[in-house]
RNA sequence: GCCGAUGUGGCUCAGUGGUAGAGCACUCGAUUCGUAAUCGAGCGGUCGCGGGUUCAAAUCCCGCCAUCGGCUCCA
């Protein structure tokens, strides 16, 4: 921000008001024309630039993006961050050269022609999936490739101050990992230096809420090399937090009838055979733990679950159920256990073993469409609750040509269009993930987006037509027939870990009341009021508030200082005249300073706002 | 799993072939203090792990592990 301002001379048309004019737009691609145009020009000069350094790079493909735009080569070596700056060098010397940006309209075998004579293979598939008309674009006459455009008329209008090379990074040829492995290399462009800076600036705010730096500096949760990576650790402050998600959901679960049950997290694989996930979704699981040679020969070992539904089924089927009992919501907190691809984990958002806020609940058919409802507002009320606002709702249907799933078309079908009617009920905004589905069912998934834009998927809900049909599920109905329920699994959270990692970037580690580890601090001004503190300490205590009482014999200064690093919502100053008049001087990270407020009047305060999901 | 980068006290980091350092945290002592750091002393590291090169390795080489940025895959 200072720095910002600095390199920003005030100008006449300036706001006066300083927060104003320290802020600097920053388009999105969706708005501006230009970024595209700037973009797709500083890609293709970047492209130039390799292939003049590395003359057997080729080139593939490079989209400009959100924040840039990158570009995939094929090079006998991957690159490294030392050639990253000689690119750049070169490329501000091709901006420099003031090349004209030329668009050429060619039918499709004069293009094949054009790119047999430089020898360019990735080229010729890229020709194979476009229409016509192909259009060309060349940098003057030094180097041209097959894009769609738009570009700037002349390298001249690229600022090379507002280009910055980002990174290397290794990427499949079409997103398939049995292809070819690409060096990709990823940049950034804007109109303006200014705008530049105000984008590394806003990355260098998003590493700060990033939830990995804040977990560890707010003492929430730890991973240990020895006890293996993807398996976090939660401590008593980051156990709080978690309980505390976890007692408001079982609060509104129980208020929609839902039943608790508790299953164990191992059980035989035979379990997971009948369930499919041993033929589909094995690769994703533990090893299978055999109690001797001929067991594992026999495949007769136990698996740690990768997930909660075959076991609630049990429950389910231990029982001759009516249709009375209908919709039956089977709920729990269970943890899984998946075993992620190495390269894949990270932080809380992607872990190896995680708990599910779990629940499959089984329905007559009629039930389906009115259950589902209840279910997604049930999730609706928790993102409100938590003050979730940006997700995105997805409809994650199966990708028909794959065979990674079970069941029939006509099961998949109804299911799809269940979930179909429930959000055109709704009128909810959403997007189609094919290919997105379980390998049971279909899905309505809520995505939302981590402090450096990555995108996860949190609550869920499922429609499943195929795990009642595979364990043979019944109910009898009022006619005494014997019937297949519909199951619904579904998770508001989706996982408390992803959850927690996404709640820790939003609030930027600092919680509301009713979530925060530590709700209020008592800041003694000197040891005189010891005494007095650890009093009012334990009376908060016993409301159930969630108090520490400073007592290092530090001074008032730092103990404020520590407070406000350790992100505690309310701290109590405590001096002479506070003891006298039984009152606090409150200060709120939210509204600093408060004043002298009677200690009944504080509690009374606390404990409204924690019930009630507000601040102080 | 794949490509690249990184790994030094609890934390953040300096140290690139020749006796392991700083700040914070922690412990002790002094200070008794009113809204973002009181002063001083002390404790603390087989430099991720294993092997190799060298008279000598945190530093060079090889292998492994973990983390980070991507890719692929997912709650």
């Amino acid at each position: 921000m200072y720095s910002l301002k600095r390199s920003q001379p005030m100008s006449v048309s300036d706001a006066p008001n300083s927060e104003q004019s320290a802020k600097i737009h920053l388009p999105r691609m969706s708005e501006s024309e230009a970024l595209k145009k700037i973009r797709h020009t500083t890609s293709h000069v970047m492209a130039m630039a390799v292939q003049k350094l590395f003359p057997k790079a080729q080139v593939t493909i490079g989209p400009w993006i959100e924040n840039g735009f990158y570009y995939d080569f094929d090079n006998p070596e991957p690159f490294t961050e030392k050639d990253l700056k000689a690119i750049k060098k070169e490329m501000i010397k091709i901006i420099n050269r003031k090349l004209p940006v030329i668009r050429e309209e060619v039918s499709r075998a004069e293009a094949i022609a054009r790119i047999q004579a430089i020898g360019e293979p990735y080229k010729l598939e890229i020709l194979a999936g476009l229409q016509e008309p192909i259009t060309l674009y060349h940098l003057g006459d030094q180097w041209w490739d097959l894009c769609a455009g738009p570009h700037v008329e002349n390298t001249a209008e690229l600022d090379p101050k507002a280009i910055e090379l980002e990174s290397v990074a290794g990427a499949y040829w079409r997103g398939d990992e049995t292809k070819a492995q690409l060096q990709r290399i990823y940049g950034t462009a804007w109109e303006t230096p200014e705008q530049l800076a105000e984008y590394k600036r806003r990355k260098e705010e998003a590493l700060k809420r990033d939830h990995r730096r804040l977990g560890k500096e707010l003492g929430l949760f730890i991973f240990s090399d020895q006890v293996g990576p993807g398996l976090p650790l939660w401590t008593p402050k980051g156990t709080v937090l978690r309980s505390t998600l976890e007692d408001f959901l079982k609060q509104e679960q129980l208020k929609r009838g839902y039943l608790p049950v508790v299953t164990p997290h191992i059980a035989r694989v035979d379990l997971f055979k009948t369930s499919g996930h041993w033929q589909k979704y094995q690769e994703d699981m533990f090893p299978m733990m055999a109690e001797d040679e001929k067991a594992k020969a026999q495949e007769q070992g136990f698996v740690l679950k990768p997930m909660n539904c075959p076991f609630h089924i049990q429950i389910y089927k231990s029982e001759l159920r009516s249709y009375r009992e209908l919709p039956m919501r089977l709920a729990e907190f269970g943890t899984v256990y998946r075993y992620e691809q190495s390269g894949e984990l990270g932080g809380l958002t992607r872990v190896r073993g995680f708990t599910v806020d779990d629940s499959h609940l089984f329905v007559t058919p009629e039930q389906l469409d009115a259950e589902f409802l209840n279910v997604v507002d049930l999730i609706l009320t928790v993102f409100k609750s938590l003050q979730l606002k940006n997700f995105r709702a997805r409809l994650s249907f199966r990708d028909p040509s794959s065979d990674k799933y079970i069941g029939s078309n006509e099961a998949w079908e109804k299911a799809e269009g269940a979930i179909r009617r429930a959000v055109e009920t709704l009128g909810m905004n959403y997007f189609e993930g094919i290919g997105e589905a379980a390998f049971y069912g279909p899905k309505l998934d809520f995505i939302f987006q981590d402090a450096l834009e990555r995108e996860w998927q949190l609550g869920t809900v499922q429609v499943d037509y195929n795990l009642p049909e595979r364990f043979d599920l019944e109910y009898v109905a009022e006619d005494g027939t014997r019937r297949r329920p519909v199951m619904i699994h579904r998770a508001p959270f989706g996982s408390l870990e992803r959850l927690v990692g996404i709640l820790i970037e939003e609030y930027a580690g600092d919680f509301p009341l009713w979530l925060a580890p530590i709700q209020v601090r008592l800041l003694p001004v000197g040891e005189e009021q010891y005494p007095f503190v650890q009093q009012v300490a334990a009376q908060l205590r016993s409301l159930g508030l969630r108090v520490e009482a400073a007592t290092s014999g530090d001074r008032l200064g730092k103990l404020i200082r520590d407070a406000e690093k350790d992100k505690i919502p309310v701290m109590a100053v405590v001096g002479a005249k506070e003891v006298e008049s039984n009152a606090l001087s409150i200060r709120t990270r939210a509204s600093g300073e408060l004043g002298a407020i009677p200690v009944s009047e504080v509690l009374e305060r606390l404990q409204s706002a924690s019930k009630h999901y507000s601040n102080f």
